[in-house]
RNA sequence: GGUCGCAUAGCUCAGUUGGUUAGAGUGCCUGCCUCACAUGCAGGAGGUCCCUGGUUCGAGCCCAGGUGCGACCACCA
């Protein structure tokens, strides 16, 4: 047969494999096609984006089942594209102007959004070619971009539609605000530092109006000072009961401003009195609205104090805040200054401290979409895996706030409201209005765009050709599964869940399955400005795609971040290149006419061997299907693991060799049939986990292939009557006593070479012996097995097989007489310790009483057995020591 | 402040409904280039299953409390 390399070399078959995938369409879902479907759509990465670890496991994931679910006869489609992500590729874009020294402000903004076209066409996208080396089994004739024609008009009609609706609408509100994006932020992109930040909170005196003492507030932010309309207190505070409905004065303003009783104030935090600053804060801004006062905005959109600020305009806030401490304290009116950590927002996308800025957006009423994906996950509808994160979908959903929608950048889909000059009228339109519906006079259209996440969320049906009833949506949507990570659970998935049955009427997924995050081998979150991710290109090269996918599926349990280090990957690369030999050993063997014989051989002429790998396998078949039911894939991936090094290499292809080296015709050829069957599925069992090296070995067994690629060969089923019962018991025997002799070997320092003698109690009837006497001459390098009657040697036997009987392995006169001792003496001290712990358990009367009849009974069998064999070892060496 | 997760061999982690002697990979020690594979083979050492208490005949597993680490949420100025 086939010669191949020594050591697997995934470089030579990777890049032929895909292009041979792709040259057949394999990865094509074809709507006119009958039967059950299969849908998964990518999480689509930014198109700014670099394939990362946490990409590399994410959609791994998302191929195994795809590709399983290909080979289990499903129409299978796995949507694949890329997200436009506004801020993060306006970012790019104005840094490489401001290479040139140019703003996007110079180019304009029609030619600015021209020039993020143009880099996307260019430079986008890099992500999705590398997850075809990954061997991503993605329809990529169907590549989406939030930003292309079709999702953008679904962008529109959804705007319009929630628009007309009244669940989209603009307020004057508390955002946050990123003065470097200088854009609005959703509450979901302005992250908060773990434990707050070091700060300080600063106790500052506000005079009564009429001269009198005040009263002393505490604030972190003593800036917006300049913008305070008011102080409350607590209604029930005594401290404060007489000033409430007096002024004081506003220090450095020199404005009076009134004291107001609020409940929201917390008597024991501070001073018990807070200073409301209804444009700078979002809690402050609510007392403002409920007390009248006036909302005073100090500051520009980048973050300098304004006119309003008085002597503190054009300093940058931080400035203003030192000058503001500065003054206070030189007039006498800071009190105290005390550590503190501050909890601050920052801008997800640049880390810039965020600032709660009263602003005009616009904003979704979420309430009412919240209804039914909230339904969805207290009914089954929607599945979370693993569940634990109910709770977190939960409360977000329980809670749910208005989302801020518009942005103030150029990159996106721009808002589709114009606003008429003439007559004031606003209104949402379908397509671009070049007169105003009401007066006929020219409208201007809002500049702003829409968040990101407003196209994403669309993206299960968007990407089907939604508003349109299309023949894909009625095909594939709505989707089964969504592999994704649990840090976007808020941003993407419940969004989704809510966009889904707002406008399909249907929840646009059945099981979401939440990755691991993936951290490095300190635990830390992997990222870029740590640098503490491997590129996994160069992964992928330096130990192949497969050894890669292998490791990382076998490492994520469901549910538990995940460690990676790159040396980690040598697990897979060694994986790979044991199969790869096993299959070199095995075409060794096989010929090409053995192809006639490659499907399931008949038991009648299969070897007690050829029989136990059968049988083993169809185990293997069932756990590998129902870890994949279930989304366990690391399960999944070790019972593969286990079985093909474990069992086939480890025992069956070594049993399998007096077989094949030997003259039995019918032998050979059982072992050949069984040998091609074992490969065979077992190739297609791992091909959703190393689609390369399995297509690679399939390809070129002898078998008659029934497709022309194993990516969509049946996917095996479990055949009952393969199972054999008395093999794998027979087998297990084998195992066992081979292990035992060479056990006996190593520690009695016996060199490979030297012969032994094994006698054999066939307790268990001499046939069973008989069965596996030449495996276990060839396994154990034994040189002669000798079966027993009654008649058995007086010393104690190596060790005892349930099922076989009593093994004894003679020495013939090779052996150190302490080494032997030493051996003895070793297994007698475990002996007593064990007996010792049995019979404890024994003694007592409620353990005899209460525990089931079975569970006792073996105990007791137990004890006698040790006890018995405390005996004979003490006797053995008596006559050791004599 | 609230919610959730984790703690098992030197390291990284499995351990499904409570039931013989708690497993794997890796590292370490010993012996092997044995005709598929040294990216390998055989054998071995190594564990107070975080602590305390409880339930149970029996707890790594269930319950309570504690300690340590981590994540998420929150309107403490």
């Amino acid at each position: 047969m086939a010669e191949l390399p020594k050591t697997y070399d995934p470089k030579t078959t990777e890049q032929r494999w895909y292009d041979f995938w792709l040259a057949g369409n394999y990865f094509h879902a074809d709507e006119t096609r009958d039967g059950p479907t299969y849908s998964i759509v990518i999480p689509p990465p930014n198109v700014t984006g670099v394939l990362h670890m946490g990409h590399i496991l994410n959609n791994t994931l998302q191929d195994v089942l795809a590709r399983f679910h290909r080979m289990d006869g499903k129409n299978v489609l796995w949507m694949p594209g890329t997200d436009h992500a506004g801020i993060a590729t306006q970012n790019v874009v104005e840094k490489q102007l401001a290479k040139e020294g140019l703003s996007r402000h110079d180019l304009g903004r029609e030619q600015f959004v021209e020039r993020v076209w143009q880099w996307k066409e260019e430079k986008g996208g890099v992500i999705l070619k590398q997850l075809k080396r990954l061997g991503a089994s993605c329809d990529w004739e169907r590549e989406r971009f939030t930003m292309d024609e079709g999702l953008s008009h679904a962008v529109r009609e959804v705007f319009v539609r929630l628009y007309e609706k009244g669940l989209i609408y603009r307020g004057q509100r508390i955002i946050h605000w990123c003065p470097r994006c200088l854009t609005a932020l959703a509450d979901e992109e302005a992250v908060t530092t773990e434990g707050g930040e070091n700060g300080s909170l600063w106790h500052i005196r506000y005079p009564a109006a009429d001269g009198g003492p005040g009263l002393t507030v505490a604030t972190t932010r003593p800036e917006t000072m300049l913008g305070d309309t008011g102080i409350a207190v607590n209604p029930d505070d005594e401290r404060y009961a007489h000033l409430i409905g007096k002024s004081v004065m506003l220090p450095l303003m020199q404005r009076q401003i009134p004291v107001v009783a609020d409940a929201l104030v917390d008597p024991s935090f501070g001073t018990g009195a807070v200073k409301v600053t209804p444009a700078h804060d979002a809690n402050d801004f609510e007392m403002g609205q409920r007390h009248g006062l006036e909302s005073m905005c100090i500051m520009e959109p980048s973050g300098v104090i304004n006119a309003a600020g008085g002597i503190y305009a054009g300093l940058d806030r931080f400035e203003a805040r030192q000058r503001v401490v500065a003054d206070l304290e030189a007039q006498g009116l800071l009190d105290k200054t005390e550590p503190y950590r501050v909890p601050v927002r920052r801008c997800y996308r640049c880390e810039t401290v965020v600032e709660p800025y009263l602003s005009l957006q616009w904003f979704v009423k979420m309430q009412p979409l919240a209804v039914p994906a909230l339904k969805a996950i207290n009914d089954g509808t929607l599945r979370l895996i693993p569940e634990r994160w109910n709770g977190v979908y939960l409360h977000w959903m329980e809670n749910i706030r208005d989302w801020c929608i518009s942005r103030q950048l150029w990159w996106g889909h721009r808002i589709p409201v114009w606003y008429c000059d003439a007559c004031s009228h606003e209104f949402a339109a379908r397509t671009d209005p070049s007169t105003c519906p009401q007066c006929g006079g020219a409208p201007r259209q809002d500049p702003d765009v829409l968040d990101t996440w407003f196209s994403s969320w669309l993206w299960p049906f968007s990407t089907m050709g939604w508003p349109q009833d299309t023949a894909t949506l009625r095909r594939f949507y709505p989707t089964q599964t969504l592999v994704t990570a649990a840090d976007i659970i808020f941003f993407w998935v419940a969004r989704m869940v809510m966009a889904g049955y707002e406008l399909t009427g249907e929840c646009p997924f059945q099981d979401v399955y939440l990755n691991s995050i993936v951290r490095d081998g300190q635990g830390r979150k992997m990222s870029k400005s740590l640098g503490n991710s491997p590129d996994p290109i160069d992964v992928i090269d330096q130990y192949g795609a497969d050894a890669l996918r292998f490791t990382v599926v076998s490492i994520a349990p469901v549910g538990q971040d995940v460690r990676f280090d790159l040396d980690k990957t040598e697990f897979g690369r060694n994986f790979a290149n044991k199969i790869w030999n096993a299959a070199r050993f095995a075409l060794m063997h096989l010929q090409a006419d053995d192809a006639a014989h490659g499907d399931t051989p008949a038991p009648a002429v299969l070897g007690l061997a050829d029989r136990w790998i059968l049988s083993r396998l169809q185990a293997v078949i069932e756990e590998t299907r129902s870890a994949l039911a279930a989304y366990r894939f690391n399960d999944a991936a070790s019972a593969l693991y286990r079985f093909i090094w474990g069992e086939v290499c480890d025992w069956y292809l070594e049993l399998s060799k007096p077989a094949l080296y030997g003259a039995d015709e019918a032998a050979k050829q059982a072992a050949r049939a069984t040998l091609t069957t074992v490969l065979d599925h077992t190739m297609r069992l791992l091909h959703p986990f190393m689609p390369f090296l399995s297509e690679e070995i399939w390809q070129v067994l002898p078998i008659a292939r029934p497709t022309a690629t194993i990516c969509i060969a049946p996917y095996p089923h479990v055949d009952a009557t393969q199972r054999d019962a008395d093999a794998e018991a027979r087998v297990g025997q084998l195992i066992d006593t081979v292990g035992a002799i060479r056990n006996i070997r190593a520690e009695l320092g016996i060199a490979p070479t030297t012969g032994l003698a094994v006698s054999i109690a066939a307790d268990g009837g001499a046939e069973r012996v008989r069965a596996i006497e030449d495996f276990i001459k060839v396994l154990a390098k034994v040189q002669a097995v000798e079966l027993l009657g009654a008649e058995r040697p007086s010393g104690e036997p190596s060790t005892v097989v349930p099922g076989l009987g009593e093994v004894f392995v003679s020495l013939r006169g090779v052996v150190d007489p302490a080494a032997v001792r030493e051996r003895l003496e070793k297994d007698l001290a475990k002996a007593e310790k064990e007996l010792k712990g049995v019979d404890a358990k024994l003694s007592r009367s409620d353990f005899v009483d209460k525990a089931p009849v079975d569970v006792v009974d073996k105990e007791r069998a137990k004890a006698t057995a040790l006890r018995e064999r405390q005996a004979k070892l003490g006797k053995h060496l008596d006559v050791l020591r004599a």
